[in-house]
DNA sequence: GTCTGTTTGTCAAGAAATTCACAAAGATTC
DNA sequence: GAATCTTTGTGAATTTCTTGACAAACAGAC
């Protein structure tokens, strides 16, 4: 499917391209182009047709790209039409939000379960699930299998957590933890979060009125 | 203070290394090199000093970085010492947890007000604030001045939303809505925070078993 | 105080990402 | 159905970003 390897620019744009044809989607606009898309989404048209061409042909010369066609094709490249088990741990205010609005389905993942390490919240229900304590989480696992954990737990025992559901089979990491995770990237996936950084550049880019 | 225009790369890696150096200065070390904050976030020290340099010359040869002192440089490089006024737009599950677990304060900010079109949500507290209905958002604008805006509303509201607040002098905005602010970047910042984008970089990044 | 070792700041080379430009292919018009 | 218009896919040019290399400067040892 794809060419060579996909650099990270262009995996980062991805999302946003397939986030716009859903809404174009919806519109119910049947076709576009390189050109249109470049205007909407503040790129050129050709780096739009460039990234896509990592992955196939997708278009039709004089006629440009069919929109269904198009996000079903990205769908499939992301992956979002797959159904694989995540599981969150950490089940403070966080893990709680992402429980309960993040709609995993709508990525490629379902929600499996959700475990944290303080025994008082332990049994209470979140999104449906109820909070399972961390001494269970091998159990879970084996039966389970999930492919990637959202990591919502402190920084200090973020690391820690993260090693042992490697050694139980997990590929993917969502981390909210306030670090950046160690990880051997050929082995394991990670996405850090940090919105600690991006309110930062946020602030960097105010005015500074000196 | 800095050399010429900074690129985006560069930006996105500050806080990274504010981060980095608050940690070492909490752990009590007093000195540190390109070479060894390179190998720690696995970077190039030549990266590592060539984004430095863009600001100033904080090392000393032979001796390396003051951990305190380029700590602090970031800091006002960044901007973190300032307490610019932020208000929050939108107290649904995300505006709250933003409103209570956001440390405005490190990053330069000072929470100022929430605010919610929602009635039935005015009035609550959060956070140690009183929701403040979209009606008064004219009158609180004009007397605190929000720097910043920190928009937690649904997609179809917010640049609507987004257009109101620049008008009363708004001049950033931490979008968290499923859209990308349309916006002359000369005049505000956007700094668009998209997890379902950030879940779907793993979802892609997730092995294909094909 | 001299000598050795380390590390910076910077310039230049190399790599990567983006943009340009255009032939080829098909759409659309008349 | 011929002529014109549009748009893709792609190789090359350009720009941007990252890495390499080294002189200059200072630290630390003796």
């Amino acid at each position: 499917m794809q060419k060579a390897s996909i650099s990270e620019s262009v995996i980062r744009r991805l999302p946003r391209y397939y986030r716009f044809l859903s809404q174009l989607e919806e519109a119910g606009i049947e076709r576009t182009s390189s050109r249109e898309l470049g205007v909407q989404l503040g790129l050129t048209a050709s780096q739009i047709r460039q990234d896509l061409n990592c992955f196939g042909e997708f278009g039709q010369q004089g006629y440009g790209y069919n929109v269904s066609a198009l996000r079903r094709q990205l769908e499939l490249i992301i992956g979002l039409n797959k159904n694989r088990p995540a599981v969150i741990v950490g089940a403070g205010n966080l893990g709680k939000v992402i429980a309960a609005n993040i709609d995993f389905g709508a990525y490629g993942f379902r929600l499996a379960g959700i475990f944290d390490i303080d025994r008082r919240i332990c049994g209470s229900e979140i999104a449906g699930f109820t909070v399972q304590h961390m001494d269970t989480l091998e159990e879970f696992c084996n039966e389970t299998e999930p492919l990637i954990a959202v990591l919502c737990i402190p920084q200090e025992a973020a690391q820690e957590t993260a090693d042992r559901l490697k050694d139980l089979g997990v590929k993917g990491f969502w981390n909210f933890s306030h670090c950046d995770l160690d990880a051997d990237r050929s082995q394991v996936q990670v996405e850090n979060v940090h919105l600690g950084d991006s309110l930062m550049t946020l602030s960097y880019r105010m005015p500074k009125d000196d």
